[in-house]
DNA sequence: GTCTATAAGTCGATAGAC
DNA sequence: GTCTATCGACTTATAGAC
């Protein structure tokens, strides 16, 4: 029986979550609508009828993998906000979660769910755009800190969407195997934000 | 005869022009894969196969709508810093001329430039790659200037795609219809920008 | 659960009449 | 230049055997 819960992305289950995860690096690489069920099967040795054992249509797959890559995502900044001391530290955090995820070792999830939004159906948006918001809410309550310190200009609100858009292109040029690590770079991005000369 | 010319956009060959223009909103709304060739004679009353009299292939109406997005992009830029008196204006004058020719009236092609260039082939790439050169050359001039002059941070060249990322990211929520004008938000972002306090 | 086989439809592109 | 008609390839998804 196929599932469809958003939420339960960790299940055991590891057929359906190695299937996730090749269809990930697919969709990121040759796009949602270029990749089709075949290639998805050979990923996982599969022929492709056999996908709709596990899912009933392609689209299931496409809202599976940004479902996993916006909640794994915000799940790791929530912990590395947990874990941090001050003000300063937190804004350090949203810019190295949100690289590391986009940049890091085989997180090719978040950026599916950034760039093939368009090919969600309507009725599949409402669901993701909750878990969207989760995430830009843990952004926003930190950048609002941040103004009341000083540490940052007081446009929280533009101030997340630009941000956020600086971070999320950054896997239009960045390379892995050029001479900034993600680190380096999330670091040098913070630098460009805040209120110092 | 069908035409080929990637700088050549300004042809008074209306029907090649008005496809090209059709073209940049269906692949916008719908993206390029999505919309089908029938999709793009309806909309300028052809027949498809008609089409391919205009252009040999589907990707070659693509290559147009691209080509035409970032030149004339690029030559706005170029006439609007041409007016600029000083180095603010010109600073003023990044932000203005992308957010118009992005979010403006029926600028659908500069978008298309950005979000389907997955769908481009290997071999229309370095063509298109020229002209987005020339079109970043002059935003890293006036980085530059800016920066010599202490207006805005040193690390321009980090600057400058971290600026252009939080531009083409509008598009993602920027609404017309809403409380904001094109002109009021790139005058908000430059303040972003800006380094005062 | 995975296979084989195929249904049912859409796609980009071409040929030839006008 | 635009039409009609269609080719051949490819697509998602289903049915039924194992």
């Amino acid at each position: 029986m196929s599932r469809n819960d958003l939420n339960n992305h960790q299940e055991a289950n590891s057929r359906r979550m190695e299937l996730i995860r090749a269809a990930a690096k697919l969709f990121r690489d040759q796009g949602y609508e270029r990749t089709t069920v075949r290639d998805l099967g050979n990923a996982v040795g599969l022929q492709s009828g056999s996908l709709f054992y596990h899912f009933r249509t392609k689209e299931e797959i496409l809202v599976a993998v940004m479902a996993l890559g916006i909640t794994a995502t915000t799940e790791q900044l929530a912990l590395a906000l947990a874990a941090a001391n001050d003000t300063r530290s937190k804004l350090a955090a949203l810019f190295h979660v949100h690289l590391h995820s986009l940049l890091g070792d085989n997180q090719a999830a978040l950026e599916v769910m950034l760039y093939e939004w368009r090919s969600v159906s309507d009725s599949a948006k409402p669901g993701l755009i909750v878990l969207r918001d989760r995430y830009e809410t843990l952004w926003q309550g930190v950048l609002d800190e941040a103004a009341a310190e000083g540490l940052i200009k007081q446009d929280t609100h533009l101030l997340r969407r630009t941000l956020l858009g600086s971070l999320h292109w950054t896997v239009q040029w960045y390379r892995n195997d050029g001479e900034l690590s993600v680190a380096q770079l999330a670091e040098r991005m913070l630098a460009l934000t805040l209120q110092t000369r």
